[in-house]
DNA sequence: CGCGCTGTTGAAATATTTCAATAACTGTGG
DNA sequence: CCACAGTTATTGAAATATTTCAACAGCGCG
């Protein structure tokens, strides 16, 4: 386990500038002065890893606050069978942990780097002493957990009423609208998206090929008819 | 419609001293000076719903902040389909909406009393205002929310991997753990709260009745053996 | 070259929903 | 106080979606 302390030497690769910049556009930021944005800037450094790598845990403390400065991060939750749910995909200028740098609770989500992803780190509290400072962070804070419930919510009313094909449809969608089109996710990657098994993915994903929705092969899902999609009646999931 | 406003006549009912006191032990208002929670039992009111009434509805503008003075209160979501699922069962000290009055927020929630209820209500502009003074109310929303994501999750993989009656016995048993016995539930509502239809939570129920870990009859449900349903590694809920 | 990962498909096993019919209970109004 | 309407509980049987297990093909990479 190499600490995050020991890569300071990345610290002074990017400029102060650049990660204020950043910020600016960070969800959860929205609406700060731009000396507030400079301040947190300066409390930042940042952190590279190497896909695959995991960036944090299930059940650790939490010492940084983690901002997607390039790259791609997913953030799952494991059951203890194994079966993960991701339900964060956070990209350039997407926060990784909203909660624990306030609260400092134990979580039960990891965070993996999906690409190589470069990281803004900031301790958790000079993060805090920051938002008291700027409370309308807290206001951007509940406003985004509240959507994590709403869709939180409705995935599982999706669980009971939708099959596996329209959910998976609708994964594809929100992730379309995300990412555009070619999507890079691999079946059991969509599997834990879906909330299903790789095989259900394959095969529900072989029909929207067939019906000529989409045309995929080996990591890449292209859509061909994201109007279809939408038509379908597919409200945008959140992820 | 009648307007909260028509029920002023209420307000003066209910002395300060005890508003305050419902404060003191209400989540999300833990830590706060004995002189704050006087400001905010100030500025709420209270109001009466009887068994049935619903407080709010899905996309509804919110104007009052509640938190339940007593009675019971069902918040849940609600498909196009007409199934719902329930997420939260609101009792004395808990607030119904913590997400909306900072946001303003349309939110696809419904909230309706399941008994006689009796609600302080605050309003959103007053509330927010309170909320900048003392600032651990946010600190406090946002543990709430992040466990409320957390629960959200856990029942969404408990969609995949667990049968109807694991899902079931969890849901009693944190029932149990919340309400004690007997649980005083509807099928419907039982349900509602697992994420299934009721034919099947009967069915479910019905099998739990035979391995004599309940004992039920209409509306209302038995725990006979509380620590059996805890052996079965069964973590406990967030409602 | 061969190991490992991803994709693909088949067939059996299974859990759950759906539809339907009926029984039991509650409360209300005549 | 009884009848009736409305809700809640119960169970059966068929229909269905999905998982599970298994086998195999293709691809890439050390």
């Amino acid at each position: 386990m190499n600490s995050v302390a020991e890569t300071m030497a990345t610290k002074d690769t990017i400029g102060l500038q650049e990660k204020a910049a950043l910020f600016e556009n960070a969800r959860g930021f929205e609406d700060l002065p731009t000396h507030a944005l400079h301040e947190i800037a300066g409390l930042a450094f940042a952190k590279k890893f190497t896909k695959g790598e995991i960036i944090f845990s299930p059940n650790e403390p939490c010492l940084y606050f983690y901002l997607v400065m390039s790259g791609l991060v997913k953030v799952s939750i494991y059951a203890s069978s194994g079966f993960s749910l991701t339900y964060l995909l956070a990209e350039e200028g997407e926060p990784l942990n909203l909660v624990s740098p306030f609260t400092g609770a134990l979580r039960s989500t990891s965070a993996e780097a999906m690409k190589e992803v470069l990281l803004l780190c900031v301790k958790t509290d000079g993060f805090m002493s920051f938002a008291f400072k700027h409370p309308s962070i807290f206001i951007n804070t509940i406003s985004i957990l509240g959507k994590a419930v709403d869709s939180a919510n409705l995935r599982i009313i999706d669980m009971v009423e939708k099959r596996v094909e329209q959910r998976l449809a609708r994964v594809l969608y929100t992730l379309y609208d995300k990412f555009g089109s070619p999507i890079k996710f691999t079946s059991a990657e969509l599997a834990a998206l879906t909330g299903t098994t790789t095989e259900s993915t394959l095969r529900a994903l072989g029909n929207l090929r067939r019906k000529g929705l989409v045309r995929s092969n080996r990591g890449q899902t292209h859509i061909v008819e994201p109007s279809v999609l939408t038509k379908q009646k597919i409200e945008t999931l959140w992820f």
